[in-house]
DNA sequence: TGGTCACCGGTTGCATGCTACTCATGAGGG
DNA sequence: CCCTCATGAGTAGCATGCAACCGGTGACCA
């Protein structure tokens, strides 16, 4: 029905695309970049790549330096655990309203999903698999019906796969977080909404562990212990 | 010891300057506006005002409409519930941490911020008295230690703004927001971290409920019953 | 009279020129 | 040998030119 997508402003594109070239790891956190450099790659002008970059910044993916050119921002161990902190907050509660208003076919839709990510894993493409269960949580959430919520923990998890994609899928770590998924499908058949809010907490809580450690066994001379415990630090008092 | 403060770029300072027009209430929602009259009023050309507007869409404030200029949004109901929604669950948990992570003087500066309020308050200055209302939880919320928590939060309540400058200041409900504050001073001064969160809680979701009443008394033929069931839908699953 | 279409004012979107700024390098002086 | 400072290369930031585009209005035709 879409009548041939007249194809979006460039500065939407190039946003999407550095974007995308930033989470794909082709940009790599730290490095320099210039407005000039990649408008010429992109075969583009200056004036929508230097936008694109201010939206950029504006999400906190790269940081522009006055009359110097723009770093993609190397997001540090308490920053990951800064985003973590809010979708523990958020998270359980959107998904246990979910499954509240959950309609029989929403169920079966989160069913596919999740297999999906069966699928995906199976075959061992981390990637895919990653973009699997992106995508069936924020369904999930999208079903508390409020957009503005899955929005914003859409945009959290794009943040954290800056730095998580290379240290997510370990074989181990991988089993659990099928387990987990598979407690937050349960909890959802049974229409068990506080089971839901806890299975949920429990995924996001490990997921956020799982990377820490990976993050800070990469980055000798870090204990991962401070950052551990600061996880929960503001979930625990969710009266 | 700040070297003068180079003065920030044009587009922060565009981006700033409009902001406070659509919050102060000079660019009505649902008017439109064009960036090249917007950038002769402002004596700076299209470009800046154009990036600005284009950060201001990002936050939700304005639509830009592709060739035609650029609209405030109107905020809907909807949209409000839903900001109320996710503060609810974030503003509670980050309170109790800020008041166990609280030092002395942070109580008193807490006190010292309490204070201004109660002054603005007193002179009958609506505007002074939300800004620093404003000041107040957000310098609660940053003793939890979470800067983007913080920014989030501000960003949710500057989105707020663009609806609720007129609704809020009556003097019946000005007094129970005080009280609200009053408690959660006294739950601070107690570290009785449990007892903060519930009197935010309790804050955010009055502010929340008067507002709602507030726009929709204003719009005829619209039922608050139904928003107002909403404001703690997501808020009662916080396990 | 009703409908279609061409035109026009107004706007954004993108490209590009120019200025001012930042930082690094290297020469010159102490 | 070290420190200082001038110089230059490279950059973002802003202004402006130009084309494509949208929506409305009025003329023209059936």
């Amino acid at each position: 029905m879409q009548p041939v997508t007249t194809s979006a402003s460039l500065t939407t594109q190039v946003t999407d695309m550095l974007r995308a070239a930033v989470t794909s790891g082709e940009m790599r956190p730290g490095e320099h970049y210039s407005a000039i450099g990649l408008a010429e790659k992109l075969g583009v002008s200056r004036t929508p790549v230097r936008e694109a970059l201010q939206l950029l910044e504006k999400e906190g993916i790269v940081r522009i330096e006055k009359n110097r050119g723009v770093r993609v921002i190397q997001m540090s161990l308490d920053e990951i655990v800064q985003i973590f902190q809010i979708r523990i907050i958020l998270e359980p509660p959107a998904a246990a309203r979910g499954a509240e208003a959950a309609t029989d076919e929403d169920l079966a839709h989160i069913q596919e999903l999740h297999g999906k990510i069966l699928e995906a894993a199976a075959a061992g493409d981390g990637t895919q698999t990653l973009q699997a269960d992106k995508e069936f949580h924020l369904f999930l959430l999208s079903l508390a019906g409020n957009a503005r919520l899955t929005a914003l923990d859409r945009e959290l998890r794009n943040l954290v796969l800056t730095r998580g994609l290379v240290t997510i899928p370990t074989s181990r770590s991988g089993q659990d977080l099928a387990d987990d998924r598979r407690d937050i499908i349960d909890a959802l058949l049974r229409r068990d909404s506080a089971a839901v809010a806890q299975a949920v907490r429990e995924h996001v809580t490990r997921t956020a562990k799982l990377l820490i450690t990976g993050v800070s066994s990469t980055t000798p001379g870090l204990s991962a212990e401070e950052y551990l415990r600061k996880i929960d630090q503001l979930a625990r008092h969710c009266s």
